[in-house]
DNA sequence: TATTACCCTATAGTTTTAGTAGATTATCGA
DNA sequence: TCGATAATCTACTAAAACTATAGGGTAATA
């Protein structure tokens, strides 16, 4: 399941990214129009503020805005800010990797061999989409 | 993130795999050799029974066993019982579609635009991956 | 001084991952 | 046939982790 959390702040980017190059657009404002709680919401720009998505400013006619262009964002790291790790068992993630405690041996592993597919496939799509192409 | 229960449960179907045409294998020894919860493992089974994958013998000698033959055995169909929906959003699920309560339009969304192929690429994998093929 | 992002804390709700206690059923030996 | 034993089956409980959200105060800026 994808998080709230992921899904909202997707949701925003895209909206930010449609509203490109006018004035910083307020939390409130994106709330509204995305149907989103708007303290989530809050905390959930802080973190992509927090990992260089987006720039923000305070005070009136402040907000936040996207910083890099739309089509230099690549969903990949986007998931992994938002969602975590892209791989759905430890052991087969790239920049996340852990060896589980109780299988002896990953090669021989089967939940190892189809998830290292499944991950390559999510790798795929995400490498390939950036924010750009899914507005 | 792929829950204990899933990688549990694949990792009795492909114990029993090895096992097959011997007599029913007990809960204990796969609990044992695949380092699981045996109570856990229990109800795994349990599910696994219920829809379909295994039969069970009750008593001296019994045990679990596999019903099928694994190379009829998708993964499509392991995954959607143990993990549930193999989309990670409910509106671009195929089997479990439900429309997003806070998402006016699915066709403007850019959420499910990407979700709809990441959904793709899994089935792709999940479809042509039978247990036969993960040994 | 009003407006807005920033920061910290708490909390209800849900899901996950089990553990406990016992009932039920099949086999086997006496 | 009877009872001991071995195993699955069932239901209830519970701890832990995670999710989503709310509240209230602080800091910066026009």
């Amino acid at each position: 399941m994808l998080s709230k959390k992921t899904k909202y702040g997707l949701k925003a980017l895209t909206y930010l990214a449609r509203a490109k190059g006018k004035e910083p657009v307020q939390i409130a404002e994106i709330a509204k129009h995305e149907n989103i709680s708007q303290k989530f919401l809050e905390s959930i720009l802080l973190t992509l503020r927090r990992n260089g998505f987006l720039g923000s400013k305070k005070g009136k006619g402040g907000g936040y805005y996207l910083i890099k262009d739309p089509a230099d964002i690549p969903m990949t790291t986007v998931m992994r800010v938002l969602e975590g790790p892209i791989a759905m068992v430890p052991c087969v993630s790239l920049n996340f990797y852990e060896k589980c405690d109780d299988c002896p041996d990953e090669d021989t592993c089967s939940v190892h061999k189809l998830m290292l597919q499944i991950r390559d496939s999510a790798l795929d799509v995400y490498r390939n989409n950036t924010l750009a192409d899914i507005l």
